[in-house]
DNA sequence: TCTGTCTTTTGATACGTTCTAAATTCGTAG
DNA sequence: CTACGAATTTAGAACGTATCAAAAGACAGA
């Protein structure tokens, strides 16, 4: 389990002062942060970065394959450092919490090449979406809906 | 195979000209419109219907259940009237092109209970990614790419 | 026809993300 | 140590998608 942070020393990669600050928020087993969460705490570290600082790495994290981008449904993206080891995620239709999960069976999914379609699979997003508990509560006693 | 037009007459809701077109539009077996492209081939069928229309239109389908909303990574969300059967989707990551699959194994994907956290599931959502022959072929030529 | 309700329209607005251009920093060579 | 070119960062503008608010319109029943 190496962390982000020794992953990208071995790369050349120039690790400047805004690039570790990211790399450090983005350390941790169940670590789901959207950019703005990540800006927020890499401004605790380094108060005058950018947010565009913050997107740029991440984009670079996600193209070096060092961070998986997450489409939650609605809100905006998050970004997981956790790569290596195979997982899926767990997501909260209401409110976007995500966590990390490995399901079973999820090795013996496959797609018949009949059905490719001549596409060169790359990989398999499998997402359990569901209402967490404090989401689900409120689902069931609307507080203060329109009409 | 009902369609969705047929489906949705028999519900008490009504029906008004701008949502018989966006139903109209929203009718086969490979569907998976951006709320734009419903937009542009429902305007050929009345010419005044606004975009504000096919989102409302669109976000009640989905509410109840008649049309599948799927979020395609990158771009804008796109809208899948085939609800009837289970099926899940192959995705290009370039262009964003959108396939209905039925893979194998789909049926035996489960979540343990010691990984729900609690939560009431309510789908699961698979995703294969991958390039498209055309993408595919276009990355691998990489035409007028910045530096 | 009048009335109340639901639907649609238009334009404004929100939000997350990317782009642009200028400024800064870094590594390297002299 | 200094100067140079390249890479990086910054602030703010711009963008695309989606939603909202208010007014106008359509429809059913009285």
């Amino acid at each position: 389990m190496t962390e982000l942070l020794d992953r990208l020393r071995q790369r050349e990669w120039r690790l400047t002062a805004q690039r570790r600050v990211v790399a450090q928020v983005l350390t941790g087993e169940h670590v789901h942060l959207t950019a703005e969460a990540v800006h927020g705490r890499a401004r605790v570290l380094l108060p005058e970065i950018s947010l565009a600082t913050v997107y740029n790495t991440l984009n670079e994290l996600v193209a070096m394959g060092e961070v998986r981008e997450v489409q939650a449904g609605d809100g905006p993206r998050r970004y997981d450092p956790n790569v290596t080891s195979a997982h899926q995620h767990l997501q909260c239709v209401r409110c976007g919490a995500l966590w990390d999960v490995e399901p079973a069976g999820a090795d013996d999914l496959a797609l018949p090449v009949d059905q490719q379609r001549g596409f060169r699979l790359l990989d398999i997003d499998i997402v359990f979406r569901g209402l967490c508990p404090t989401c689900d509560q409120e689902a069931r006693a609307p507080a203060a809906h329109s009409a």
